[in-house]
This record gives structure tokens, sequence and C-alpha cells, in this order.
DNA sequence: AAGTGGTCTAGACCACCCC
DNA sequence: GGGTGGTCTAGACCACTTA
């Protein structure tokens, strides 16, 4: 007994993943298993640092990606507390998800009716949100959307036949257009989203089971890698009454500054 | 001519604002300024280092902020560049923005109706909402939001009238209730929101000038601290077409990730 | 092989909280 | 004043890109 261990498992400066991330699945393992409750403070970061074998640096970092996840919180004067929303704040992305990690994160079981997979010439309007030459071959994926038999929406999804070879081929019944782009070594970096309310339109009314002009909520994203390019342009349109987006923004961590006034 | 000069203003050591932040800034301002144009590399770090006379490390602070806020790529060894969307970018927040800061960055007016403003008990959902006794003095203030003046929104806003003292006195018309709460020392981190698309109802249709029954977009948001404790709830109901909301989802910065095999 | 970003360290000083 | 987080530095080594 010579005081604690923060688990069995230390952190390794060899070679798996940078000390960091280590630090950041140490401390949400710690969390997971009970031994920091929600609203405990941590130790502080020089005793942390002692424990992990780490620079304050580097434990900083892992702490500031806590706090990013809203695992943590820090407070200038006292301390790093474990959030008291505690496990109900993973269920408030503020990632990007796509429909699957959706259903699997609220334990439903997601399915897709095929209305449409095939590969046709880009129109200009796509070409021109999709940064390729018109006519350009774009591989189209509608789809009735599930949660547990029930139709919620309709994804209509664009995306250059090119950038995943034989996608055509896949059985979007079952399977993730997401996990299609990541084996296909595509780095999805970030959404640019519109979400807006609209009517119904009678195509959209008849898959959902809607009467027309009822409201749906689109959203509307293009998703890019990170050099801003685009991959794919996905056109979601939910049932309003059987879907309700949940996010959290956060006030941007580090200050406030609210514009200046004049001048 | 000995070279480049980043800017006339240069990085202060003395007290202002954190130096990483006078970077961040910095930075801004010469892509703003067109110094810094869509697609290119910037100097290398340990260049950019000597120009700001700051070290590496607070200059890295400073450019993955500016990573998460789209502004600048980086490429392992190839250098840093300015993302391509550029000036679009700014007006893709990933933060919770006030109604009156979102107008200022379009270039708009943006003005309020009050349609009521007054103190009454919360009642047993407000208060389990906001996580005070049921009957707690609880400050309502309803308002319609225009641009230009025209009618967008319905706003309705519950705060729990002990934490912004003398609220009630405030004339909303014009001022901003984030403004009003951070003046009372209020920290917010960060909203909980749920976004959904509905009917508008007859209370709604008549001050937006809608029929009943079209097309809302209704935001709920739950404004909380550092500590997790619920500031405000607000409710905001858009005109279906008259709004849209932009924002931009990351796909968790910093790695993939994909759960690791085994072991 | 040279250039450039990514990670890491040890130590310093400041600002805030609480006794 | 002691404890604690927030900022900052100078320098080191590694990993990736490009030629």
């Amino acid at each position: 007994m010579t005081g604690e261990r923060e688990s069995a498992v230390a952190i390794r400066a060899d070679h798996p993943e940078p000390l960091w991330i280590q630090a950041v699945d140490l401390i949400t393992s710690e969390i997971a298993r009970g031994v920091l409750k929600p609203g405990m403070r941590l130790p502080p970061e020089r005793e942390l640092c002692r424990q992990l074998s780490i620079s304050r640096v580097t434990l900083r970092k892992a702490l500031t990606k806590l706090v990013e996840d809203g695992v943590l919180n820090s407070s200038h004067g006292r301390g790093w507390y474990v959030a008291t929303a505690g496990t109900a704040r993973k269920e408030w992305p503020n990632s990007l998800e796509s429909f699957t990690e959706t259903a699997t994160r609220m334990g439903l079981t997601a399915s897709s009716v095929v209305l449409r997979a095939d590969i046709t010439p880009a129109s200009l309007d796509e070409a021109e949100e999709l940064s390729i030459a018109p006519g350009t071959p774009l591989f189209r994926l509608d789809r009735v959307r599930l949660l547990n038999g029930v139709p919620i929406a309709i994804d209509q999804a664009r995306i250059p036949e090119a950038l995943v070879p034989n996608v055509a081929e896949a059985d979007f019944q079952t399977e993730s257009l997401y996990d299609k782009m990541s084996e296909a070594g595509l780095e999805i970096v970030r959404a640019d989203s519109t979400i807006e309310a609209r009517e119904a339109d009678d195509h959209i009314a008849k898959h959902l089971g809607l009467q027309a002009g009822k409201p749906v909520l689109v959203m509307h994203h293009l998703v890019v890698d990170g050099l801003d390019k685009p991959l794919l342009a996905s056109t979601i349109q939910y049932s309003g009454d059987r879907y309700r987006l949940r996010t959290s923004f956060a006030r941007s961590g580090t200050f406030s500054r609210t514009a200046h006034p004049g001048r």
C-alpha cells in the first residue's frame, strides 16, 4: 500500500498510441469503472503527472480533450471535476453521426429499404456542390430509413462513384454508407449542414406514410475531408412527428469574445 | 525590406489577452485582409514562431484553435493551409450563438417585439428541467424575433429570476438576454439542444403571419454552466420558410479510432 | 536527405480560490 | 499563503512528405 494506483495498466512510452490519448483512455476507463464518480474532484495536475509518468503539458492535452467530450470540467483555483451529467452526456453528440450509429446509441435496430441505387451522370447543380465535372458518374442511393421497422426518414445520398469503387455492389439494406467510405480510405472530417422545416411533398409523404404538407425536418449534409474536398452530399428528410435531432453546442470553450461594439 | 512582416500590430506579452489568442486573431485578420488566401500554405511553424515571437507550443495552440474553427488545415509533412471554404466557413458556426450574434454575423439588424416579460412561479415541468423547486420565481420572456423588421421566429425563454437580479427591468427590445446573463456573472458553457419540425399552432401562426399547420423549425435549448447547472431553458420556433439553420459537425476531430481489433 | 508537422519534456511564472 | 489551474518557453525526438 504505497498509495493509489490509477490502474493495473500503466501508460507506455513504447509505440502504440500517443501518450495523451492513452491518458484520455485511462481516465475514461476509471470513470467507467466507477473509481471516479460524477462530481468527484480529480487529483491535482502535478500529482496526476507523477502517477501517469507524463509531463504536465501532455496531461493537459488529455484533460482538454475530455472537456471537449463533456467528461470533465475545470475550475481555476479549485481543480478538475467529473461532469455530473456523466453517462447521459454521451447521448448528446456534438459530432456527426450516421443513422446507423444513432440507432445503435438508442438501442434500436436500424434498417433500410433501398428505393434506388444506381450510377448516372451528375447534373450541373450536383457537380457544382461536389466540385466535380458535370456528367461525372455519380452513385445515387435513395433509402427509406427505419427504426425497428417504422419508417422514419428518406435519405438521398450522392457520391462520386470514383471515390468508392464497386460501391453499387454493396447491400445497403444492411450496410452503412459511412463504413463503405471508411473502407475505401476516405477520411471524413467534417459535414457542413443545413437544417430546416419544410412541407412533405407527395413522394416523401407516400414513403413515410404521411399526409402531404405535413412538416418534415430536412437536413442537408456536405461531407468533406481534411482538405475540404467534398466527398458526399446527403439530404435526409425526417418525418416531423417521428424524429427529434439531439445535439450539444459548446460555447467556444476558451473565451467569450462578444463582438466589439463600435470602431 | 528585411523580409515579411505579419502585421503592423505585433503580439504583445503585456497584459491583454493570452498570446495564443492574439495569434489566432492575427492570423484570422491576415486572412480577412487577403494577405493569406484560401488554399495558400502558411510559413512553417518554426518560421511563424520567429515572426510572432512566441514559442512553438503556443503557436500550435493557436493553430489548433483555427483548425477547430475550420479556418486552417494541417497536413503532416507538408504544411498548414488556409481552408478553401475560407470566408464561407465563418458562417457555419459549430458553436452556440445568440440570435443577436447571428444577425450581426449576417449583417442584418435584429430586433424584438416583447410579447411577455414577467415573473411567475415555475410549473412542475419547468422546475424539473431547470433543477429548481416548483414555484420558484421564474422570469418568462416571450419575444417575436425580427431580422430587418421581418418576423422570423418566436423565442420563449425561461430563467430562474434569482440568477439574473433585476432581469425584468431590462429592455429586451434591444438588449440580448445572453449579454445580461454574462453581466450577471453566469458562465455559459454548453447548450443541450433538440431540433424538430412541427406544425405551427394558432398562436405562433398569428405572430409570424403564417397559416396554422405550416411547418416550423423548433429548437429547444437547455443552457448549462461548467458544472452542468441549468441556467436557461429556451424554445425558439422559426418560420419554416424563413430560416435555415447552418452548422458544421466535426467528425471527432483528432483521430478516427476504430476500436482496437483484439490483442 | 531536407523540410515540416506531431508529440513530449522539465521548469517557470501568473491568476484564482480558499483557509 | 498554500494549493491549483492557465499560460508560456526552449529544446528534443519522431513521423510523414517531397525530391
